[in-house]
RNA sequence: GCGCCCGUGGCGCAAUGGAUAGCGCAACGGACUUCUAAUCCGUAGGCUGGAGGUUCGAAUCCUCCCGGGCGCACCA
């Protein structure tokens, strides 16, 4: 707020000073030095090549014309040209009051309002438990999503599910195979792993006394409805939500109901899918991040979706057969080659469902859809990219970046997993073994777009690898001063009106790093990176911890222990705001 | 081979193109009769993988090289 102020107020003596230069290099930032002043222009530098005049007298000319504001207590030029501005306490102090009045707003802006944008991410295909890489997927996700949110953009979370292709065949052969008793040869392609035998006992419990396979090969004329209501049962019981009470049975009919082979399998099926999403849907719930939709690869077939996307994807040109095959020609867009949208068995091609699918994004009206996709496929982008272009959205509209891999160590040692062998550290592993708070944090500290090293035994002890804890704890340690005041007789932070009282460096010092957080929480979300969110917190948290060891608070004179109890609630309400978005929880003690 | 990502003190990581590259862990030395020591204060540790270039100014942008990872299907 105070940089802001500041910004404008250079800006505006620049451009009536240089009416015809270009300022939009010029920026103002919090100085790093205490020597710096508060904050600092370079200005005077982006200038001196446009002017051709001397950084250092550019900077005079500036502060001729600024230095006379009250906002200031005083300006000064540094070589080899930076303006360096002093704010008044008192400017700091109604900072302070601004941050009091807005509670949990405070961080949030206005400059994204009236957009609506889209983050798509972990879609994980529903083939098993959630891995650690859908987990960070998950965490960063989650949290630009609420990034984006806090700049006045309408964030919608999505999941796209892949529940048409062949990976979850090969699923529910593997549950068959188990059902079946283990006999013969284990299916090619199949999945291994604990959950696996789960599923089939699960089946073999709950959904297989209710039909009795092995009918007439005719089209079962129910089998739709009959799908249908296997699901809302699987859904349901995954729930243990009593509300979602499955359909009255089809009428006429008496369990066990006799069907088609053909029949049970596509129940079989739908029974896996669902218990797999409910799964999915349970383990992201328990670690805070829960979808706005769940959007399903079959609908976009069941609805024409795909052929009605090969139609207008035919009208650009861009389509042209070879091989018995129909290709879509990517590389005229930038990708490296051409690729199949429709194979020469006449199917179309995972690709082109996923054309057909962000087409129904920009149809479904978002301004922005961005994705986050996995390590393995990055291959992906470019083709993606030239489908979009080709379809005539702007570059840009479409945005995808990469959640880099994670590599899992335990002391220092690296885990091993065989995905072959369905024997990996998944999502509910992490949240059992670490928690929510600390696998948030420590995916959240780090870019996304780096290789990750976590170590599961560091993340789990209390000593501060983990910095989560160091943040948390000064949140805590606020809420602790606020109960000891409260033991002493002083009432909690209502007396606004004497904050005039917090003159002495260490309070400024405090209150003046508050101000950025508006501003990291907005170049966070614009640059996609959380981490900036994390880094600030800490920095915090250390000047918090610092303060408390040479101010006390809670003292004799009660009109400056007012003080410094406003002061303090303006550094919870930042914390807590700023653990928020990251969703991590704000303890009141530890 | 082609493409993408990453190389920052021993380890893990920060740094909207800005000033003397920060922080934590580990190491060493201090601080609890105090609002929680899950904390604080101090010491030591660096040619930001290497070489060029752009710029007033580069860890950041460009080119090449070296190292590590990932991806290059009519699979999803």
């Amino acid at each position: 707020m105070i940089l802001r102020r500041v910004e404008e107020r250079i800006r505006s003596a620049l451009s009536r000073l240089w009416p015809d230069a270009d300022i939009t290099a010029v920026r103002v930032e919090a100085a790093r030095e205490k020597g710096h002043g508060d904050l600092a222009t370079n200005a005077a530098l982006v200038l001196a090549k446009q002017l051709r005049r001397a950084p250092l007298d550019i900077a005079a000319d500036i502060v001729a014309d600024i230095e006379s504001d009250p906002l200031f207590l005083d300006v000064e030029i540094a070589p080899p040209g930076f303006v360096n501005c002093r704010v008044t306490p008192a400017a700091w102090r109604e900072l302070l009051g601004r941050i009091l009045l807005e509670g949990d707003r405070f961080g949030t802006t206005k400059e994204g309002e009236g957009r609506r944008e889209q983050v798509e991410f972990v879609s994980a295909n529903p083939t098993g438990p959630l891995n650690v890489v859908s987990a960070r997927a998950a965490a960063v996700g989650d949290t630009l999503a609420s990034l984006l949110e806090a700049t006045g953009i309408d964030v919608e979370r999505e999941f796209y599910v892949n529940d048409f292709g062949s990976q979850v065949d090969h699923l529910v052969e593997s549950v068959a195979y188990f059902l079946d008793g283990e006999k013969g040869e284990f299916p090619e392609n199949g999945y291994r792993g604990a959950y696996v035998a789960d599923l089939a006992g699960d089946v073999a419990a709950n959904l297989a006394p209710l039909f009795r396979p092995g009918g007439e090969e005719n089209d079962d004329p129910g089998a739709a409805a009959l799908e249908e209501w296997v699901g809302e049962i699987a859904a349901g019981e995954g729930k243990g939500d009593s509300s979602r009470n499955a359909p009255p049975l089809p009428e006429g009919r008496k369990l066990p109901l006799a069907v088609s082979e053909k029949t049970w399998r596509a129940l079989l099926r739908r029974w896996v899918l669902e218990k797999m999403l409910e799964g999915q849907r349970e383990d992201l719930a328990s670690f805070g991040v829960s979808f706005d939709s769940w959007y399903r690869e079959s609908r976009l077939h069941g609805e024409g979706k795909v052929e009605e996307t090969l139609a207008e994807l035919e009208k650009t040109g861009d389509v042209y057969e070879k091989g018995g095959a129909w290709w879509f020609r990517s590389s005229k867009y930038g990708d490296d080659d051409d690729r199949v949208i429709r194979r020469s068995d006449g199917r179309p091609s995972y690709f082109l469902a996923d054309i057909a699918y962000h087409r129904e994004k920009a149809l479904r009206g978002f301004d922005r859809a961005i994705d986050i996709l996995g390590p393995d496929h990055h291959g992906h982008i470019a083709r993606m990219e030239a489908a979009m272009e080709a379809l005539g959205r702007k570059k840009g509209w479409l945005e995808v970046f990469i959640v880099q891999q994670v590599n899992l160590v335990r002391g220092g040692k690296p885990v091993k997993m065989s995905k072959r062998a369905g024997e990996f550290v998944t999502l509910r592993n992490l949240i059992d073994e670490v928690g929510v708070d600390a696998a948030r944090f420590f995916f959240l500290m780090l870019r996304p777009n780096t290789h990750l090293n976590f170590d599961m035994e560091l993340a789990t002890k209390k000593s501060l690898d983990n910095p989560v804890y160091y943040v948390q704890y000064a949140h805590a340690r606020v809420c602790s001063v606020f109960r000891h005041a409260e033991a002493a007789g002083i009432g909690a932070g209502t007396g606004n009106g004497c904050l005039d009282l917090l003159d002495s460096p260490d309070d400024i010092e405090l209150i003046r790093f508050l101000d950025p957080f508006p501003g990291v929480v907005a170049s966070a979300a614009r640059h996609r990176e959380p981490q900036r969110l994390g880094a600030y917190l800490k920095e915090l948290a250390a000047t918090f911890h610092t303060y408390y060891h040479k101010v006390k608070v809670v003292g004799p004179q009660e009109e400056i222990t007012l003080a410094r109890l406003a002061l303090l609630e303006g550094v919870r309400t930042v914390l807590r705001n700023g653990l928020r978005l990251l969703g991590v929880s704000a303890p009141d003690s530890m």
